[in-house]
DNA sequence: GGCGGCAATTTGGAGCTCCAACTTTGCGGC
DNA sequence: GCCGCAAAGTTGGAGCTCCAAATTGCCGCC
């Protein structure tokens, strides 16, 4: 931290230091404004400033009224992606095994593709897709934002195909899904998003961009939307012996 | 957006709807603090507040001296995690595939497993290990940090491994990788982290804790992190028949 | 000893101001 | 017609202040 640097930042570098070296704990109060202005000779500003820093970046939490507090680092949990423990798994098994009960809403209606899922899915643009949203919880927690899209041929899902999974009733239509192919990357949430999925500040989104192809053709594409804060994807690959 | 919310949401709110609808295109102006205030009758603070919260968000950025713009969408270039094109790919094959020229420093070294690397490879605390840290670069830019751990007893890898990949090397030690699992989450990067990655401000990072498994044994786990706004991660899945 | 309410503290919104460093623009002179 | 410099505009750091809403601890009363 060089001394040229602005003071705000050598503030919020010798706050950080001590949180990541556990000297202030999880849990522990971080000194208050005024107590800040004192303590490093700055004024409200740098201090008010600093704090709004590792607030953005997560490490601290501010209570209105009380004051502000190493943030505990949060358990992610996981959320297996395929293969749990079998691609014909219902719907909302990894959110179980975390022993939360899980349940989802969703609504399928006919769309037109608009240009980025008409070209994931190789369809001419505003190709008619049936569009399906669907709201994940655990234990009434939102957990996931999905909203799929598939060749309006295909049909609408029926209330018993959710809990089924998309690959057996993809199945029972003739289709046989070879490859899943997801793109994960993470992204400042929507306000919409930060809504239902109900984030605080600062918090990114795991976005996974799913496709399911049946050979050379894509038959489905979903955007799913995690919150960062709470969950981890695994991945697992077994190896051609 | 509730009219009771605070004033300078109110703004932000008004900006970001435009920038995501498009009315403000990637590198348009953003009206200054000056304009602002104008705009929306806000004070100063409330209009650089504003401003700083849509850079925060990745959406807008500020030059000093001349205003703030908005910002294009970067590109998200994919990183293939496993098979490209088979698991005997060389190192940096993937970022190879962008065109771009891939680099690589790294550096051996025995170290006593830390508790949570103990526990992902299933070793007693502080049991000897080879740990080894990369650098990845793609045309000079760096792409990817990683730590590697594996039990000490593999030896450290030679020079020319670093080239031919680690399953390659594991086999002609006699261990099998029968599986890969990889745990994606999202992090606001360490500081030292923003330095070699060269992270701007508000970038969130993906960290990748990887775990390669002969069995029921584990034989390689590393961290690895990745700059959240350049780069999304592919995994593909194919369907056994 | 227990409980209720008040006062002190704290956050977070909002306002105003000054200044250094930098960019852009336009004008004047060559 | 063109170059260079000065003025104007802009960001970002930093300071101070006031206030509403919330929390917390303490004091006094029953």
């Amino acid at each position: 931290m060089a001394s040229s640097d602005p003071v705000y930042l050598r503030v919020v570098a010798d706050i950080r230091r001590q949180i990541v070296d556990g000297s202030l704990p999880p849990g522990a109060p971080i000194p208050s404004r005024a107590q800040l202005t004192r303590k490093y000779g700055v004024g409200e500003t740098a201090a008010r400033h600093a704090l709004r820093v590792l607030a953005a970046e997560g490490l601290i939490v501010g209570r209105v009224g009380s004051g502000h507090y190493v943030r505990a680092r949060p358990v992610l949990l996981p959320l297996h992606r395929w293969r749990f423990p079998d691609h014909h798994a219902p719907f909302g098994a990894d959110i179980q095994s975390q022993g939360a009960r899980a349940t989802w809403e969703w609504r399928a209606e006919q769309a037109e593709a608009p240009p980025e899922i008409a070209q994931r899915l190789r369809l001419d643009d505003s190709a008619p897709v049936t569009r399906t949203r669907y709201v994940f919880r655990g234990d009434g927690k939102p957990v996931q934002l999905a909203t799929s899209y598939e060749p309006a041929e295909f049909g609408e899902p029926a209330p018993e195909d959710t809990s089924r999974g998309l690959i057996s009733r993809l199945s029972a239509l003739g289709v046989k899904v070879t490859e899943i192919v997801e793109q994960v990357y993470t992204r400042v949430p929507q306000p919409a998003e930060s809504d239902v999925l109900a984030l605080p500040a600062g918090v990114h989104v795991l976005h996974v961009e799913r496709t399911h192809w049946s050979g050379e053709r894509p038959v489905e594409t979903s955007d799913i939307v995690i919150p960062g804060d709470r969950f981890r994807l695994v991945y697992n690959h077994p190896l051609p012996s």
